[in-house]
Parts: structure tokens; sequence; C-alpha cells
DNA sequence: AGAGGTTACGGGCAGCGTAAGGATC
DNA sequence: GATCCTTACGCTGCCCGTAACCTCT
């Protein structure tokens, strides 16, 4: 009688209006969806969907009951936390993470969650912060570590950590002397996150400032690319230090100062505040704690 | 992952402290219970009982699991009631009466109850007021129409309505002529209610303020017989005349007046409050709808 | 020996996936 | 015709009940 599953499908449903959707959402068959909520009007002797042409909307009463079905995936996502050992917790995570916290501390960050959470998968996907914004409010990612934090009612937000923003060259790139200009710069190349991104529009706007020629601007979609470049020698890189911390121990990159300074870019955890972000949550605040420790920045 | 049912079963276990108990409870077999218990524990990877000996007890995780499987119960039961149909809502109610609403406004109630609930079945059973406290505490009846309120913390008493007792006797009955007098009516035999009850008890503390000699006092479990034997001139009936409103009417009894004024008798719907009292605490409201109708009363 | 919980085993049925059907744009 | 929900159908697997077993008093 009522179902925790049925619920559960009704709610996801409901959220995406459409029984295709959440079936894919649940892993099940679309004629699955349609008999669980067969189901439910029938127990409950009321309608729930209005089927429309192109799309299914809930009517009275299955509004009634979607403010119900949240209460009790909350509950339950409250349950699972409070009685069930972290060994017990199963399912995948699917999170979305920015090329920086890649090459900083995502690693510690997934060793700590497989120690803590060995029943749980990790699906990463590594992307910009703007499509990841959206993946999260369309619920294709659980969580997302990501350029914040995104203000929004339906998104939760937790501060994770705050990069500087260097100019890093390798070391034979000849500046000349002294204090480093930003027309001295500009000779080279510049070569930084995609555009759309933050640290790329910040950068732009410093160089629209300045009045120089438009410089060459490279942006590139994979960091480590980026690096690459910038250690042999092809132009300056636009990027955190702490992503090349090995390379300027190496001294096979080094920081250009003193040089123009440039904004901090600071990190959020950001997931979707749903009945069921009980593991997103976790790992969120998993992730703070591991962003907080100093260790990753040396 | 978790499933309503299993939680129910917990909380019927955990309550009734074994596994037999709830398996009559929730009438399926014992090894059922065990399985659904252990399919539990290996799901929060936790210990929720102690089995020893002669009972089962919880653990510290197993009464953390209780709260949630009760406030799982409580939800469902508050959605039930707001978004089923009156009609799809399907079960047994074990009522216990006492033989007064019998003869009174039970059969309306019943009436009422059919036609707003058509897939409730409702057990009745007519027992004395203290029995049904001991049933109610027990967890054998869901609601009781009794003579109260009982208070006590796990239990939800609602007002019902109140009878007055009365001397009733058959019309042939010689009692003299003017008021009659405590002595005079005890020239015949009482015929009331058990032992036990509070009609009973109040007659007898009456009698024993008035230093008579001790009267012919005959307690019996029907009512129904108590009216026979008044009518039949045998002895005088002390119960309400709101039971025997036809027979007055008929002629076939009479109340005795002017006579010695008895306490009246109030009754209340009483029913625990438990996780899954919704249809109690329905069928209680129903009822005091019903008493609070005049129509019974003539 | 008896009460109460666990383990073993066989059968029934709920629920799923595949596939075909129907409605609406 | 494309999209989306419904219906039909066969199958798997869960869950239940019976029965035998174990343990503690």
């Amino acid at each position: 009688m009522a179902e925790l599953r049925s619920l559960e499908i009704f709610y996801w449903t409901a959220s995406l209006c459409s029984f295709r959707k959440a079936a894919e959402r649940m892993n099940t068959s679309q004629p699955a969806v349609s008999q669980r909520i067969a189901a439910l009007e029938q127990e409950f002797g009321v309608t729930l969907f209005e089927r429309r042409a192109r799309s299914v909307v809930l009517t009275a009463k299955g509004r009634d009951l979607l403010t119900f079905a949240e209460r009790f995936l909350r509950l339950r996502t409250e349950m699972m936390q409070a009685v069930a050992g972290p060994g017990s917790v199963r399912g995948v995570l699917r999170l979305g993470v920015s090329e920086t916290i890649v090459h900083t501390w995502l690693m510690r960050f997934i060793a700590r969650m497989n120690e803590a959470y060995p029943g749980v998968a990790v699906d990463i996907a590594v992307d910009i912060s703007p499509n990841m914004r959206d993946a999260l409010l369309n619920r294709d990612l659980d969580l997302a570590f990501l350029v914040g934090p995104i203000t929004m009612p339906s998104l939760v937000n937790l501060p994770l950590c705050s990069v500087s923003l260097a100019w890093i060259a390798a070391p034979h790139l000849d500046l000349g002397p002294g204090e480093v200009s930003l027309a001295r710069l500009l000779s080279h190349p510049l070569i930084t996150y995609p555009k759309n991104t933050n640290p790329y529009v910040s950068l732009r706007e410093m160089l629209a400032q300045s009045n120089l020629p438009p410089p060459r601007l490279h942006s590139n979609a994979s960091l480590s690319t980026i690096v690459r470049m910038a250690r042999e020698g092809i132009g300056i890189g636009v990027i955190p230090p702490e992503v090349v911390r090995q390379d300027l121990e190496a001294g096979s990159l080094r920081i250009i100062a003193p040089a123009p300074a440039l904004p901090d870019i600071s990190f959020t955890a950001t997931y979707a505040s749903a009945p069921d972000c009980g593991l997103a949550a976790t790992a969120a605040r998993l992730a703070a704690e591991v962003a907080a420790s100093p260790e990753w920045r040396q």
C-alpha cells in the first residue's frame, strides 16, 4: 500500500512532467512508470495527472500528493543518514568538476570518498562552470565543484576554496628585466580557460581597460594542454599557480612576478536541494573538508 | 530500498517486543517478520534487535530507526487522509462499544460509516468500559466508545454524549402514591450494569450513603436482559432512559419520577495515538458527529 | 518440553522489459 | 510520421507460508 518506490517514481514524473524522462531517471522502462502511476491512482481513487498531448500535468490531487512524496523522500534521506552505517550507502554520484579542481585536490576527495563510502560510485564529468550550472538545473548532475556560488533558490552552495590567477611561463621565456608590465606580457600569446568562463572574462576585461592592442588570446578547454603549451614556451598561461605546483617546484614553469594582479576565483560545491540529495549533501561536506585542508596547496 | 511495509513490521516488532506478536498483528507468518527485519539490518548495516531468550529488545540504532518508522507511518496516515478519496479507504476497524451505545446510536454510526467508507469493515465487540480500556492499551482494539475520558498520554479522547441514569420500571409495578423515596424503591430488586462499571459503582455509593439495609442489587452484563427483567416486573432497572425510548413511548416501561437523582454518564470515543490511527481518528470524529445529533434521543 | 527465533524450500504473484497499439500534433 | 502514453504478454525474482531446526529456560 503506497510503496516508497512508487512515490519516488511519481515524484520524478511530476518533476519532469514526463513518464519517459522519469523512467530514464529511475533506470526503468516507461511502461513500468505508467503502471506505477496507474496503481497509485487506483489506490487513492483519484486522477493524479492530466494526460495532455505533449506532456502530463499534475491535477490538484496530484499536487497534494507531490508534497507528501517530497516529504517521504526527504524523510528517507534523513533516515539513511541517521541510522545507516556509511559503509552501507550505495549508489551513483554524478559529479561535475571544474578542471582546476581536477588538478588540485580532486584525487584527495575521491580517495576520501572511496574510503568513507565504498559502496558509492562517482561518475565524474569535467566541464566548465556554466555548463555544469545547466546540468545541475536539468538534474543531469547531482553535485558540481564549480566557480560559484550560483544564487538560486533550488541550489545549495557550500564554499570550497579560492585560488589566485597568475601569469605562468616557461623559465626561458624572455620578458626583460624588472617589473613586467602588461604591455610586455602581451608580446607573447596568452593562454587561458575557454570563453564563458570566469577567468577568461576577467582577463578579457582587464585587457580591455588597458587600451592596449588586442592580444593574442588562446582559450583552451584542456587545462593540461594549457600547461603543456606554457611549458614549451608557446605563450603565457593565465591559470592558478596551484594547478602547476609540481612544475613550479621542478623549475619547469615559473610565476611571472611582480606583474599585474588578477582576481581570485572561488569555488563552491553546488547541488540541487532535492528530496533525494542526501548523497550529494554528504559528498559536498566531505569536499569542503578536503578543500579546506592546506595539504594540496603544498 | 527500505520499503514501507518493512518499516511497519519493524514498528510493530519494536512495539510488541516480539517477532511472533508482530506477525499476528500484521497478518503474516513469523518467518516473514524475521526475514524483513534481517533485510532491514542488512540494508542499514546495523543490528536493530538484541535477540534475548524470552523477548527481543531494541539496540540504540534500533531506537533511532523506530522514531523514523513512526514518522513514516504517521506521514502515510496523513497522506491517506489528505489525498485518498473516502471510498478508497480499506481496512478493518476493531471497535469496542459500551452496550448503552449499542442501544442508542450505534446503528446510526454504523450506517454512516458504511456509506462514507464502504471499504471499511467494522469488527464490533461489546464489553464494559474497564475491559475496553485494557484492550485499547494492548492494541486489541483500535477504537472504543466507552465511559470516559481515560486520561493517559497514549490515548486520545473525543467527547461523544452524556446520558442520565433513571429508575425504570414496568407500569404496573406498585410503588405507592406521591414522591418515591429511596427506601420505597428498595422494596424491589434493583437491576443495573455489571460490577466494575461506572453506573454500578455510582449506585452502590449512593446506597451506602443512605444507611438503608443492603438492597437486592442484580448486575447483569446484558442490557437487553436488564430491560426485559424490568419490563416483566422482576425489578427496577437503573439504566439510561435513552436505551428504552421505545418502551417508554409504548408504555411498556416508565420512568419513576420524582425520585432520587443519579449522576449522568458521559461517553468518549477513545483510541491509541499510534502512528497508524488514521481510521480510528476518522471514525471517532464521525461518531462524535452522530452522537451530537439529537435524533437518537427522539 | 515448550516458547520463540532462524533456516530451508517450494509455490504464487507482483513487477519488469519487450513489443505492439492508439492518440495527438 | 513523430512523440508519448497505454495495453498485452511472457518471464524473472521476491516474498510468503510450511516445516524442520536451534536455543534457552
